[in-house]
DNA sequence: GAATTGTGAGCGCTCACAATT
DNA sequence: GAATTGTGAGCGCTCACAATT
């Protein structure tokens, strides 16, 4: 544990065991064509003078560095604490564990070119690969990694998704359920509240909302599609705007938009799920309960980092596209448990 | 922008500008002694070819990655939504920004042992620098990267603090000024509740409390005094405990347990200020707005995050502690302003 | 002689191969 | 002859110095 001023290095360990430093570098990548002893004397060296390989020789020779990055967004403070991220977070974190490989976030305000923090980070060999989130934020950043052809896995679906590996949810089957699920207990006038049609998943979750009206042999009414910011004053508004069609029940694209729609019908003084029904779409892990609970669409978020780290590990070969299943999570607000 | 499948090297650039590698380099890293035509003769060709000088080749003869590091624990999920640390990412950021250094969070659990990772991180010189916030979790990992002697600025008040660069706030001068200013106001019972013995920061804000009684010439009653967890059950827990003894007043020593505190006082059909004063430590930006709205010792994180990155930055003949000083903000929750 | 440019060496590894047992 | 070890070269830069204008 005593540590010299100067780093040690592989020659000098070497010298130390009575060795060369190509049978230290196979002691520490672990090859075999090592005798035990020699290995054993080596690692007593290694251990006894704290010795850590440099990383940047490493990495010059072997092109890798061991190391995967998240690039998150943060002009908007919010998004640093949103259970999203969070969980994503969580997710890649475990399949940073599993390949072994050391997780870093990035982030990244608009101030700063994004560009120039990016080029430094994979064009320059900082890290093996980039996780980048889908977003009007970072469409331009998406498509120079690709151009560039540098390794990169997409979660969520940009405007441009062409040869793009990408790890999404299913969006539009997820909402198709939420929406089944309500026709099936009954309800007839199925409202829809969602982002506008500049955030994709809204737009998907929003034909999922058709398929199962049209499924259902119902006709669609423009009327009971309401679109604002997915905010929670946002679902407030457009809550507020659809109650005026009196609709029996809702399907909010985002639970964070649920929220915002609980509210706006409880201040018009309606029940939930007695007058209008509730199914959101998300369901975070860290994301703040509801009362009533709110019964939501849940994308598999953790999986979805876990996924994302071995689409990038792995050869080229996998699938462009991974799409992970949604669960319907039944709450208190759909009515189908308890004394509606 | 059209790019080979292999990445240029210096050596190549300056063929295709008729100059050699030195004068290339020369370039990039914007030393003078370069002729004008020559300049933009290597700058033309380096635009054309979209060239980046590899960083781990830089790294390795420069010893230096301009990398900076924060270790940001994430066994508790709920540390990533922290607005404490959504605050002290934001001030890192301006303070990379100001030193043109790349920051990168380094998330820990402690499933993996976090020594492993940091001796990846630093000791091999992925980071130039590494911020660590204290913390019952950090103790280990500070005392090993102070041992190395690696590149280290603590944010906040580790267990054992011997030969560290720190930075930090004016804990026990904050909650003096709280409690001076609750005395100020005529509050004659103030109480005080905030976490455990082996929270430092709690530690010094209660020494703080105790400065102000005394300076204004009160007794120290222990009862008066509670401890719990900080989180708003905590804080909800010691309030009740502590309003059986009726104190007039509460500093509370975080804003998170003040909000279980407000509860409890509503709950026990209390009027805030009127019948018991509150006033919070912490005042971070992106924490939730209580009602009515708190008054609070504000720490200024954004700056303690940017004064950590200067810290890192600058030369080792800095100070080796910088505490960075707290404002009292007022709201409605002491009685100083409105109707009380 | 001052400004500008190029050359050689070396940072600390990994890999292919040769030389040992 | 198979397992084990060492040697040489080279990854792509930066720096000190020499060589050029």
């Amino acid at each position: 544990m005593t540590e010299t001023s100067h780093n040690l290095t592989l020659e000098e360990i070497g010298k130390l065991a009575g060795v060369s430093r190509s049978t230290v570098s196979r002691v520490i990548n672990g090859q075999r064509h090592v005798r035990a002893d020699v290995r054993d004397r080596v690692e007593a060296v290694i251990a006894e003078t704290g010795y850590l390989p440099n990383q940047a020789a490493r990495a010059l020779v072997s092109n890798r560095t061991g190391l995967i990055g998240l690039v998150m967004p943060t002009d908007a403070e919010e998004l640093f604490g949103d259970p999203y991220y969070s969980a994503l977070v969580a997710g890649i974190q475990l399949g940073c564990a599993d390949a072994r490989l050391i997780f870093s976030i990035f982030p990244v305000d608009g101030q700063r070119d994004e560009m120039t923090v990016l080029s430094t980070l994979v064009a320059q060999g900082f890290v093996d690969g980039l996780i980048v989130t889908a977003g009007a934020g970072s469409d331009r950043l998406i498509t120079a990694l690709r151009d560039r052809g540098k390794n990169m896995v997409v979660v969520g679906h940009p405007a441009d998704d062409r040869g793009l590996r990408r790890v999404d949810v299913e969006n539009r089957a997820g909402s198709a359920a939420a929406v089944a699920h309500l026709v099936g207990l009954g309800r007839t006038r199925v409202g829809f509240v969602g982002p506008g049609a500049s955030y994709l998943y809204g737009r998907e979750r929003l034909e999922g909302y058709r398929d199962a009206l049209v499924d259902a042999g119902r006709g669609l009414e423009d009327r009971l599609v309401r679109h604002a910011e997915p905010t929670v004053e946002g679902g407030f508004e457009a809550a507020h705007a659809l109650l005026a069609e009196d609709p029996d029940s809702v399907h909010v694209a985002t639970d964070t938009m649920a929220v915002g729609v609980l509210r706006a019908i409880a201040e018009r003084g309606l029940r939930v799920p007695d007058d209008v029904a509730v199914v959101g779409f998300d369901g975070f892990p860290g994301a703040p309960r509801t009362e009533p609970s709110l019964t939501t669409v849940v994308q598999p978020v953790v999986d979805v980092g876990r996924t994302a780290v071995h689409q990038l590990h792995r050869d080229q070969d996998l699938a462009e596209l991974v799409v992970l299943p949604t669960v319907l999570r039944i709450g208190a607000t759909c009515g189908a448990i308890g004394g509606a």
